[in-house]
DNA sequence: CTGTTAGCGCTTTCAA
DNA sequence: TTGAAAGCGCTAACAG
């Protein structure tokens, strides 16, 4: 059945004690190098494969990474998200992106495997039954820091992603929302724009990262001395106000909103770019798709969860905790275009379409 | 520092074994309850948490189950994927839903974790390390069978998604593509089309999953005496093939083709449905913002990743392997209208054939 | 109903 | 440079 260690040292005519020098991967141990080769050799011959229970039970480590993906899954409404109703399409697309971004990372660490902890039962507890040498906690911005507050006092290492400010002694990386939302406004207002106007802030409002990418509209708008507009969350309050002249440009909150934008403008006789420019933040699948090329903020999701996992090994190699803001950064397509370029005819477009 | 079951035992004044009794979850030792009661104040009391690795290297067991996400964090190019370029964006769609099914179907089934494999580098031994009961391997379809093969001798139950014929021993979860395929056709049938074309089949022919769709379009025009009509895989023919009035509906390979077939069409002045009736396959994130709606089938990856889960569950409580195709649906939005409805805007459509 | 005992397979001193 | 021996913390027979 399984081979073991003893039938390793049977076959190599040496010692199971001289075997685990040889396998256990630790370095260090003076061993003959003919013994070694010899070892390895037998080891391969029977497909001997240490088993990981025994290994850490006896050294106390795992050797793994635990992740807890606090949103995934759950089927709650998050209409907030984006302020408009995606079921739990947006989520599931950032949750691939972590989950590859984890992967990358720990391919590339060579950590072995990544514990998923399913979430949502009995928390905190599970967490903590050595199982996992450190934690990867994706926390869900809509839920506040509950979970990372009952981890507060753990003794396991823990770092949080989607987090800018988490509890003492814990490590994060989170995306710098406000800067990306200072990035699309400053493409629009050097895109010649000066009413810029901010869409979001509907019921998504009481999320913290949306927040963050309003005050980087103002802090934008401030700095170039534009017209820091009050935030607008309905269609038809923004076509009015397009209407009336009040606005040619949005910076929507995220690109489902954007998405909704276009809807509302389209429904109202309005194109994108032709009479608003519009840009987008998170680069979702099919941003190429809204407004025939969405101009966005493209949100390292992946690249956050892949910061993770090497802040979290930094952490078991006894560095202290640290926090870590991603900067975004523009993907610049169609929906944005300078402002003299604005007025132009729908049939015009049609018959030539700008060149990339 | 940590807690252990004779700590416990000594607290709650009985020996380890009945502490064992009690607290590893096993029902059917008989132990008093009011001992029982004892033991469990003295645990939550103390704050211990049972030693994973202990207990997994004596039962020999563990309770995880392992996941192999193939395709997850490749950085391949995979432009294949709807015969469009579309980065890594539809995978990682997927992949979040893959995650989804998961963890649901864990914490329904009160798995306590799932262990995920980076993949990438060297595969198959150290997924039989003991780590986990029994694995679960989300395929790439564009990858063909390899990694089934190589796992096909293990001693590990092994469920395989993504994969309708799995190598003998091992279970299978999928989705019945072809039933997709005649699901999307039939309703462009039912809707009056009978010149239904498949936009498909380029560069991604060699996917299997494809093809069952593209079988699916066959079968269903067969069996509507509807002429079968050669696959299209390219803007240019598929316009002219509208303009001569050879085509008033497609049936699209994937949502991301679909929306390849609307971009085509309305650089020629054609609109969906107004022109030509539309359905993707997939639902992607962003379907319903492509053509005002794209009526499509529903992929139920997550369902399928559920099914994995429960199949790979059965496997350990001693059933044989099984498989599974799971049936998808339609999700009517506007891309696809009865041939009546469509604006008549061309010649050609004023000598339309009658209905049937 | 409860306790004693013997390991699960491996790593790691320590002595040879 | 190698080997003998002592457990890591838990569970499962088996006695009591």
């Amino acid at each position: 059945m399984k081979v073991k260690i003893t039938e390793v040292a049977l076959a190599a005519g040496v010692s199971s004690a001289t075997v685990s020098k040889v396998l256990s991967g630790r370095t260090g141990y003076a061993v003959h190098a003919a013994t070694a080769e010899r070892v390895r050799q037998a080891a391969l011959h029977l497909g001997y494969v240490p088993d990981l229970a025994a290994r850490n039970l006896r050294t106390g480590r795992t050797g793994q990474l635990g992740v807890v993906l606090e949103a995934v899954g759950s089927s709650e409404p998050d209409s907030l998200l984006g302020g408009v109703t995606a079921g739990s399409a947006v989520r599931r697309t950032f949750d691939g992106a972590i989950m590859a971004g984890l992967n990358d990372a720990a391919r590339e660490l060579e950590v072995p495997a990544l514990v998923v902890y399913p979430g949502g039962g009995k928390p905190p507890a599970s967490y903590l039954d050595g199982r996992v040498d450190g934690l990867l906690i994706s926390c869900d911005p809509l839920r506040g820091h509950g979970l990372l507050e009952a981890l507060s006092g753990a003794a396991l290492p823990i770092v949080a992603l989607w987090t800018e400010n988490p509890p003492p002694g814990m490590s994060a990386v989170d995306v710098d929302h406000q800067a990306g939302g200072a990035l699309a406004t400053d493409h629009l207002l050097g895109l010649g724009h000066h009413r810029v106007a901010f869409y979001g802030g509907g019921e998504a409002s009481g999320v913290e990262h949306f927040r963050r990418r309003e005050l980087g509209y103002r802090q934008a708008m401030l700095a170039a001395g534009a017209p820091v507009q009050t935030a607008l969350h309905d269609g038809a309050l923004l076509v009015e106000a397009v209407r009336r002249g009040e606005v040619s440009a949005v910076f929507a909150e995220t690109d489902l909103a954007a998405a909704a934008v276009v809807q509302a403008l389209s429904r109202a006789g309005l194109s994108v770019p032709g009479d608003v420019s519009l840009v987008g933040f998170d680069d979702i699948l099919g941003a190429e798709y809204i407004a025939g090329g969405l101009t966005t903020v493209y949100h390292p999701a992946a690249e956050m969860a892949a910061e993770g996992v090497h802040a979290l090994m930094r952490r078991l190699q006894g560095e202290s905790a640290s926090q870590l803001l991603l900067p975004p950064h523009l993907i610049v397509r169609r929906s944005a275009q300078t402002q003299s370029e604005s007025p132009v005819r729908q049939e015009w477009r049609l018959k030539r379409p700008p060149k990339m």
